[in-house]
DNA sequence: TTGAAAGCGCTAACAT
DNA sequence: ATGTTAGCGCTTTCAA
């Protein structure tokens, strides 16, 4: 009885256990028609030779679903991003799916080689967040059978489900709230205009600023800050200004960092609100309000969605929209200098 | 010329590029030994048919590695483990590879259910942070040629790599500090002693406590926290002691936290260093003295021990320790009550 | 209740 | 330079 090399397959234990293959096969799979006393010997022979089934075998030969989904994010180590992974992998694993997940460093190139090789390895779908904004590769993989959902920002040429945020409502809350306070010269410091998180955010900062009675000073915005360092440099520029901006809205976690870093340091009368919220965010030396939204819940709308067209659901692409919510900490109810008493009225 | 249905293969590229199905192979794997008018045909049939390239009929056929690897962590949105996460694809990606992951959730029955489900997608190697304490069964995995690297905590009854924080070396740092400032009556805010990393860094609080010739009072151990919310629990207990600790170590990130906001509400005297770093600790109300160490590098360094497993490299197991260090952020430069002066000298 | 044969999509080994 | 054959480990189909 002259065993394979290597791991054992299950005509080794076919073999070892005296039985045919496809007997094997019944009782790795649980199916009905097997003697106790047959599928007893070969659970042992499983057991001595330390057999285990080849899922890649086993999917190719049985054709669709190979029981892995594909995640493009980001960063897998940044909070938002992770929070997204972690809601996927949750509902994945709900449905014996597991995931595989590739960080695309905001990159389109890398990105497409991510989804490429998710690909080439019959995921049975994909949740992006998409650095690209040109997805008509995706189109035919459709076709095919491997559906895709967005999440954070929509997919450029293509018809697919997306989630998102509802970012120039969150920016109006945020605004909002400021110039309740009395503020009128509100800065913004954010991320590239290019991002279309902060494209939308913008939008919701001039609607209410508009809607207020209220031009927009274009030198009170500085954008383009990817990160934390740059976003405390762009917020001091704001705060160096001969008129400076009396409260800051920054469009993300970063940009608040940075921002918060800044004030804390240059004038810690001005007003902060940002956009994500972030842990740690009501212990800090200036606990800061923010508008709030869920990652996680993004990803649970994302990875259900994902699974219920990988389940044969046809309809047309959907739109989610996840809510978002002021969370009131102190840094964003200060008065603007000068200003006393109770709250001024917006008129 | 009648193509099967669904998703194209070589074989229906083949016929519509009127070439073999092995012309169609070279050209795909970039073999040499085409006539390029023949490869522009054939490149040809590939974009009008959307062939990709199936990963999993590759991988069966061709034998050995399947280009994914799997990791097995507590929890995906952890900062701590999603940098190890991080880490692992950054290397990862750079040995063309994805990565699998699962989040065990500290639980050794689904840390084992991942295991499995890793190994029948036949990942070519393994890097577990183990929640579990057997780990015999990998043992034939060993010998059937997939390797696992374990992070963070040692395998249980298994030879194998591992890459270790120098737990107890940290706590000594942290201890010492506090003991150089002056306190004596040092508590312990911590997870569970079950847990090798808290047993690790209990065992280096009592080594440096006896070394500077002081008993260890058992009743300022609060350990089992595995949240923010039951180490601030936890802390308050000791702090409501009739001769409360003037100072406190807490073991990891969550119960730093936890420690912090009793410490802020009920005795705002009393000096904190915690081992982990985290996020904004130095913009805290009060920034925090920390042990650091960096997860990132357990991530690559066990990414990289992996490669070189899978490579083939059969050396003995290594197991590979990370360096820790005090970062002083004022929470840990605290003198007790009553003390005045310069440093109070140890003797 | 059990088994033999065919084949999933690809690559290795050998023709031509 | 190109094609044919066999077979990776499994499931499907059909037969005994």
């Amino acid at each position: 009885m002259s065993l394979s090399q290597g791991r054992p397959t299950m005509r080794d234990v076919a073999s070892t256990a005296g039985v045919s293959l496809k007997t094997v096969s019944r009782v790795v799979n649980g199916e009905p028609g097997v003697r106790p006393a047959v599928a007893a010997r070969v659970q042992d022979a499983i057991a001595t030779l330390g057999f285990r089934r080849n899922d890649l075998a086993r999917s190719l030969r049985h054709g669709r679903r190979s029981s892995t989904i594909g995640l493009v994010i980001g960063d897998l180590a940044n909070p938002f991003y992770s929070a997204i992974a972690r809601a996927v992998e949750a509902v994945a694993h709900r449905h014996q799916t597991m995931l595989i997940s590739g960080s695309s460093e905001e990159d389109p190139d890398r990105e497409r080689e991510i989804v490429n090789a998710l690909l080439e390895r019959r995921v049975d779908g994909l949740i992006v967040v998409p650095a690209g904004n040109d997805h008509r590769y995706l189109n035919d993989e459709a076709d095919n059978g491997t559906p895709a959902v967005f999440v954070d920002r929509p997919p450029g040429n293509l018809a697919a489900d997306v989630i998102l945020i509802d970012n120039a409502g969150g920016a109006v809350l945020a605004v909002d709230h400021l110039l309740r306070q009395g503020h009128v010269r509100i800065g913004v410091v954010g991320d590239a205009m290019s991002l279309y998180t902060t494209a939308q955010r913008i939008k919701g900062y001039r609607a209410a600023m508009t809607a207020a009675g209220h031009l927009v000073d274009e030198g009170l915005l500085e954008l383009g800050s990817h990160n934390a360092d740059a976003a405390e440099a762009a917020t001091r520029r704001l705060l160096e200004r001969s008129a400076p901006p009396t409260a800051i809205f920054s469009t993300n976690n970063r940009n608040t960092v940075g921002a918060l870093r800044a004030v804390l340091a240059e004038a810690p009368g001005t007003a902060l609100v940002g956009f994500d919220d972030f842990e740690l965010a009501d212990l800090l030396a200036r606990p800061v309000t923010v508008v709030r939204h869920d990652p996680a819940e993004m990803g649970s709308l994302a990875a259900e969605l994902l699974f219920r067209r990988i389940d044969g659901d046809t309809r047309p692409p959907r739109r989610k929209l996840i809510r978002t919510e002021l969370v009131q900490r102190g840094s964003g109810e200060v008065r603007p200098p000068g200003e006393r008493g109770p709250r001024a009225k917006r008129t």
